[in-house]
DNA sequence: CGAATGCTTCGATTATGGTCGAAGTATGAA
DNA sequence: TTCATACTTCGACCATAATCGAAGCATTCG
């Protein structure tokens, strides 16, 4: 007569008024950090951290470290399946609610994250790589494919001499913005140090934004097209 | 900033372990009691109705009075559709849980409901009039039709008798073993009346099974067949 | 190397709610 | 009417867990 706990943890999880706030704004698809997660609950960091590490126990989301930020997400696809149909459940018995506000705008098109291209720009090289298959990716795995190196050694980069270095040379990297991946490691500092040498961007004083020069714009489309 | 709680609810709703245990119970489709709850949920009566109010008022669960007992389902079919994605997920990451035995096997084929046939073949019988298109349900309430009204009369029953009762002339009564609907009300009486003047059928002695004879049970296949 | 930021862990407080005993209500049976 | 069954309500107890302050760890920046 004994019934499986199961369903109560998972509503227990979700039943909770600061977690079912955090996974309602994960719905949106983009990974969030801790605190932003917090302030979306009202709740305080500490509070935080501790639902979202139950949160993770009870496989509803993963996390991934990213230097000092640790960014969550909904773990799979049926995880927002299931909360999909719970929130139409819910809708169809009252409360609405309202999909949190836009960022910051002047860093959403291109700014530099740690020592590469984020950003709008950074999200789209990343995908024009991946859809010229000179990256492969898989998960979260990055692989610089043959017809990749070549295309990276035209444009001037010394492949080999990053090759020596010990950091990763491709490295999938959460977008601030995009909530998306874009291109660490060590190429993506060469591509962005490239764009600044070739007088294509500039830094932005007191800022993380990126300024593309016309030139620069211009031949950012031609080498990453959008598909 | 404010996030609509109503996720919330419904998760809370389900996170309890004894709710959890219910709302599993009730997602074989059959109505139960506040009793059979209560031993599926491993909790007293008290608590169970406290838990059965809980989940009717979050729209979760519907009641029928029935007699002196409160037979409790699933309001929708959404409700279950929303359980079975939790429960998918739930089972993704690892209980299992089995399902509740059969009941006594002696009653169930055909057996008095205060005053009318209940078990399995009340409810054929009952499937079998709307299928005929001689009884229509909508929702709980019976109508019977004119080809209905003609059917009875030409089996021998009184139908202009049972319209000068205050009595309804066709009610649903939730089934004991089968827990879908049968008929019942005064036609539901009269049919069961008819059965036994006929010699088709009769009530066991001390018990509420009903025998049907051979010829009978040639005699209600043919009066109610399954479609 | 500090200093600052992002997050976790620990500990204590507090409150929500699950639980059951006892008493009360409603329905059916005798 | 009286008794039995099915269920609800009330009240009190108790355990779980949500919360936050304070301290600790990890990472980045200057």
């Amino acid at each position: 007569m004994k019934e499986g706990p199961d369903i109560a943890l998972i509503g227990s999880l979700i039943g909770d008024p600061a977690r079912a706030n955090m996974l309602t704004a994960l719905m949106g698809g983009r990974a969030l950090t801790a605190t932003e997660l917090a302030t979306h609950a009202g709740i305080t960091l500490q509070t935080a951290s501790s639902h979202l590490a139950k949160l993770e126990a009870g496989g509803l989301l993963t996390q991934r470290k990213q230097g000092r930020h640790r960014y969550y997400a909904l773990s799979e696809d049926e995880v927002g399946l299931m909360l999909e149909s719970i929130m139409g459940f819910a809708a169809s018995r009252g409360l609405t609610r309202h999909r949190p506000g836009p960022k910051d705008p002047a860093l959403r098109k291109a700014r530099v994250c740690y020592n590469h291209l984020a950003g709008d720009y950074g999200v789209r090289m990343l995908d024009s790589l991946v859809a010229a298959r000179q990256i492969e990716m898989t998960g979260d795995d990055l692989v610089l494919t043959d017809a990749g190196q070549a295309r990276v050694e035209a444009l001037g980069i010394d492949y080999a001499a990053l090759k020596k270095l010990r950091r990763p040379i491709c490295r999938t990297c959460l977008d601030w913005s995009e909530r998306r991946s874009h291109l660490a490691g060590s190429l993506g500092e060469a591509f962005l140090t490239l764009f600044i040498d070739k007088g294509w961007a500039r830094r932005e004083q007191n800022s993380r934004a990126i300024r593309f020069t016309d030139t620069g714009e211009k031949a950012f489309s031609e080498l990453f097209p959008q598909y």
